[in-house]
Order: C-alpha cells, then structure tokens, then sequence
DNA sequence: CTCCTCTTGTAGCGCTCGCTACACAATGTA
DNA sequence: TACATTGTGTAGCGAGCGCTACAAGAGGAG
C-alpha cells in the first residue's frame, strides 16, 4: 500500500513541497473562478480549462469536487473576514458610525463580486447545504464578533447590537445586489444616521 | 399550417379551457416543487415524478423549462406579495410598528419555505439571471411601494424609509435562514424598538 | 542502467440534463 | 364512417456532469 512515511514539517502534507504548492494554487485559482461565475457553476471541466489545467488533474490533487470546493469557500470565508474586518473603524463607536465606515467602504472592485458569492452561500445554506452553512456560519459568527467589539453600546447589548447591524448591512447589500441600487444607497444613509443618534434605551 | 383559429374568452388560450385548466394545476404543483426542492433542483424529470407525470407532458404543456419556471415564478411572486401586504398593519405607524407588525406574522409554517426560495431568487438574480432579476425587481419594488404607504413619515421620506425598512426586514431574514436564530429574533427586537422611538430628522 | 514514484494525458463509464421524434389511443366532427 | 385534433407513452439524442482505469513520460535513487 503506502510507501513509509517521511516525516513532513507541520502544516503540510505527506506529498511534497511542490505538492502543497500546487494544491494552493489550484485552490486560489478555484476561488477567483468561484467569485466571477458563481456556485452553481462551479463544475471540475469548465474550471479546470479556465485554469489552463484538466478535470483529471483536479481530481489528482484533490480527492473530488467537493473537497476542491471547501478549499475554496474556506479560503474565501477567511477573505471576507479579512476584508471586513478592515472595513472597521479602529476604535468603539455608535452602530450609525460603524455602519457608516462599513458602507464607506462599498465600491471597491472586488466587494461586489465578493458579495454575489456570499448571497449565493448564504442561499444555499438556508436550503441545508452542509458546506455551506458551516461556511457562513463560521463568516456570520466571526463578523458579529467583530462588531460587537467595536460598538460603543453596554456590554450585555453588545451581541444584540452587533447581530442588529450585521442584519441591516446584508440586507442592505442584497438589495444593492438584486434590486434598486438608488434604495440601497438611501437606505444605507437613512439607517446610518438613525442608528447613529443618541443611544438605545 | 394551424388549423382555423376559435373565438376564445380573454385570459384563455386557444387551446381550450380543459388545457388552461391542466395548465393552471401543473403551475401549482411546479410552485410547490420549486418551494420545497428550490431553485438549483427544478429539473423536469423529478419535477413531472413528483407531479404524478411525466416530463414530456411537461413540455407538451410549457414550451420548455424556462416557461414553466418563469410561470411558477410568476405564481410565487404574486404570493410573496399577498403574505406580505397581509403582514402589514391596515393604517400607518412608525417604522418599528410596522417592522414589530411583519415580523410577527413569522412563525407560520409558510413562510419560511418562501423566505428560503427568495433568498434563492434574490442570489440568482444578484448573478444576473434574467428571469430571477425580473422577478425580484418586481417584488421587490412592490414592497417597497407598500411599505412606503403604511409608514408615519413626512411625505418626502417615505421612499427612503421604505427601502430602509425593507432592508431591514430581509437582513434579518438571511440571518434566521443562514445563521443564528437567536440573533435573527434579537436583532429584530433590537432594530424594531430602536425604529419605534420617536421620529427620524 | 534499472527500478520506482510522481505527474499527466486519453478514453470512457454511468448518470442526468433539456428536448425531440414518433407512434398510437381517445375524442370529437363532418 | 372517415378524418382531424388532442393527449400520452416510449425511446432516444447530444451534451454535460463527477469520476475512474490505464498507460506512459519524467526524473530521482539504488
């Protein structure tokens, strides 16, 4: 069966360097393939031709479809925290203001093609998919997180408020996404400045 | 080529009312289908087994999937927007009442069946499907035009506030479909009292 | 030089997809 | 009775899917 096992520095696999170099290679090329055509699309020949590779190769680094597929949502699960979390403001402010730095920061190029595919896992997580909603799951978890520790709200209201927000930024981006942009774009102003006043209760 | 062309009532085919009948029953199966199976599992075959027939009556019925698709979305669409303008409180009140209002006819068995294949819709659309970005336009802008006459706000408010609330409501929606329940119904406790006080500006 | 492992190409399997061709029974209608 | 329309089953096409079997080149190790 196997041949012995080397001992291999921690982090990568058995196979090699050149091995777990490819591997992620293949999985950032998959994710910018993920982001621009979307999940459903997300087949092993279209893929690997956009990737100047084949299906079989694919299929040699990694053991099927939905293994590359985790690699690849992982990896932009860990891109959209990143990329939120440097939306922040850097210190506690009111819900309006972290909202207002979140939303200044929209227009970026890669934001909107982040987003699709987030509305997509999200969609597909609601109908149970498995990989999907530990994805968001994880993506959700880490971004209310986040923003509870930069409100400046009471501590026993910090995961309400955080939770709060979050919600009125997707739904903000989704209807940036699918419908009027002009009633995203009020909507975010008129939330911002409502949040922003005073403090609740 | 055709045979001679009957007069027909408006609003039937030319096929006779038997057919438009059929027609009509094999929409509402195909909307019940798209409800529990979603959007991605909408293919002919399941569909017609489930339907008790066969695909190729189907076809035989709909020119190809797209017309049956577009029907059944068609079908849902009109349904969304009965549940919701039901939902709403029959004369206006200030943003949280109205926001407390709808979200306290959730909890119906239905309704999150519809919430989970919108949030599908809405992801389709967001990647520039045709038939999913028209639906959603619709629903969405029908929405927003009831909820704009339902709200306590100045006049040139209205709009704004609308498209506010329903980001709002959708943003909370996702979170319930995709993430945590727990913060789904908190921050919708939180965001409907925060919208409740007092007047905005 | 001879193996032996790693990498890669070719071909194809079994399946599902949307869709179509064709035959045929049933049901009016002339 | 003869014919035309309507509804339905069977079979299959071409394409795409995930995945696999098999052979063979490349390159290092003995």
């Amino acid at each position: 069966m196997a041949g012995q096992e080397r001992d291999v520095p921690a982090g990568t696999s058995a196979r090699g360097e050149a091995y777990d170099e490819r591997r992620a290679e293949l999985v950032r090329g998959a994710v910018e393939y993920l982001r621009e055509q979307g999940l459903s699309r997300f087949t092993l020949r279209p893929l690997a031709r956009s990737l100047g590779t084949s299906d079989r190769m694919l299929l040699y680094y990694f053991a099927n479809r939905d293994e590359l597929l985790v690699a690849a949502l992982e990896s932009v699960a860990a891109e959209l925290l990143a990329s939120f979390e440097a939306s922040l403001p850097p210190a506690p402010a009111t819900p309006g203001a972290v909202l207002a730095q979140v939303l200044a920061s929209a227009g970026q190029p890669e934001l909107e093609t982040n987003l699709r595919l987030w509305v997509e896992v999200l969609a597909q997580a609601a109908r149970g998919d498995v990989t999907c909603r530990e994805t968001a799951a994880r993506v959700l978890a880490g971004w209310v997180g986040w923003l509870a520790e930069r409100i400046d709200v009471p501590d026993e209201e910090r995961r309400q408020v955080a939770a709060s927000l979050l919600a009125v930024i997707d739904g903000i981006a989704l209807i940036y996404l699918a419908g009027d942009v002009e009633d995203a774009f009020s909507a975010a102003i008129w939330l911002a400045a409502r949040l922003g006043e005073g403090r609740a209760s």
